[in-house]
DNA sequence: GGGCTAACAGAACGAACGTTCGTATGCCGA
DNA sequence: TCGGCATACGAACGTTCGTTCTGTTAGCCC
């Protein structure tokens, strides 16, 4: 039968944000398709008409998570050149987008180990792609001469760990604004670059 | 039956061991009790020779995991008193570990959610604890005017954060060894802390 | 308002789940 | 050499798993 008020798109989007709540408390080989239905309010066997199977809605689901933050970011550093400016930009994204979107980013992260060799490499440069901008903002920022750090990976690598932090225990009614935790730890970062705060606004404002 | 050559204690560190790959590649709840028997070489319900429950098993395990990463911590810290120079030590004694053990980290992070609510609280009561020497660490630098940061919990969190990173990619074949890995990452820290950088023997040897 | 299709219910499949239990065998002290 | 404890087997319990299939109703078009 058809049940009142059904529509094709608003149950995707029930399938998909519950599916997102339960691999991020069950883990995605633990959360089986009875309970997803359940949370969606549907039978499990109505799911096969969204999803081809749970091995491959495993994939579809962590990509598009990626893909977003990833249009997210192009467009924020879209017609920006300096780098310090770009990486100014890069923090407030990533955190705002981590802050935003927690159990998103926590089953990215996490479920890679779940998909097929395939669909690993597949999301491997996904997030290499996004790693990239990173990397290529702090090799524009030496070239120019603003940053200057030991080893440009681990630099990047240690940035998109700390940035990644907030995402675990970030709350909006906490102590910190999402504006001034991004002020915070921006500062943190360009101190990591090699203390080219000082040509920074927001060091010249604490001074003043 | 009883067959050749076997010994609980053997027996019981080979369950432990296989237990912290198997939940590291498919999850607490998805690891079942029978491929953890056959990674071990017995049966599904010789286990319950060694462990109460699945539940219980796992509580136990994150607990002398994360246990034994404090006594080093503990041990390692001790006698020295420079805010610098215990910094220094918490750095490479984390990243020593992370590397060491990076698929008990690794589970000891994801896992909690698969405790019951004692034992959650248990385990992030143990966590603290942890993280509260760094806090201590970077608390005393400022009172000795050694370190200088915007917010000292902030700054913590991203410490540790950051400093978890290679937990997952590091490899000893790589292009770092650890100990310049260790040299880099405590160069980062302590620009992060407050450019004292240059007070380190690390600063100095390289501008010799 | 009658037919068509989109949308879901619900039963069913064999396999696997955590856990219990009676039984059998290796090992060690006497 | 032998009794007894330590250690593990292997069958069994009721439940749940991913997936397939058939049937039935709601919403839309003419």
């Amino acid at each position: 039968m058809r049940t009142v008020g059904s529509n094709r798109n608003d149950t995707l989007r029930a399938i998909r944000q519950s599916a997102v709540k339960l691999i991020y408390e069950h883990g995605y080989e633990a959360m089986s398709l009875r309970l997803l239905a359940k949370d969606v309010g549907i039978q499990a066997g109505s799911l096969y008409n969204y999803i081809q199977s749970k091995q491959s809605f495993l994939y579809q689901l962590l990509k598009e998570i990626t893909e977003e933050s990833l249009v997210e970011l192009t467009a924020r550093l879209d017609g920006i050149d300096d780098p310090a400016a770009r990486l100014r930009a890069f923090i407030a994204q990533h955190i705002a987008f981590h802050t935003r979107r927690p159990k998103e980013v926590f089953i990215s992260n996490m479920e890679l180990r779940s998909l097929s060799p395939k669909h690993y490499k597949a999301m491997v440069a996904l997030r290499d792609r996004y790693q990239g901008c990173l990397r290529e903002i702090i090799d524009g920022g030496i070239a120019s001469g603003a940053f200057r750090v030991d080893d440009p990976g681990v630099a990047t690598a240690a940035i998109i760990a700390m940035l990644a932090g907030p995402s675990v225990w970030y709350r909006a009614k906490g102590r910190h604004s999402l504006e001034s935790l991004t002020e915070i730890y921006t500062g943190m970062v360009f101190d990591m670059l090699g203390g080219t705060r000082a040509t920074t606004r927001r060091r010249v404002l604490r001074r003043a």
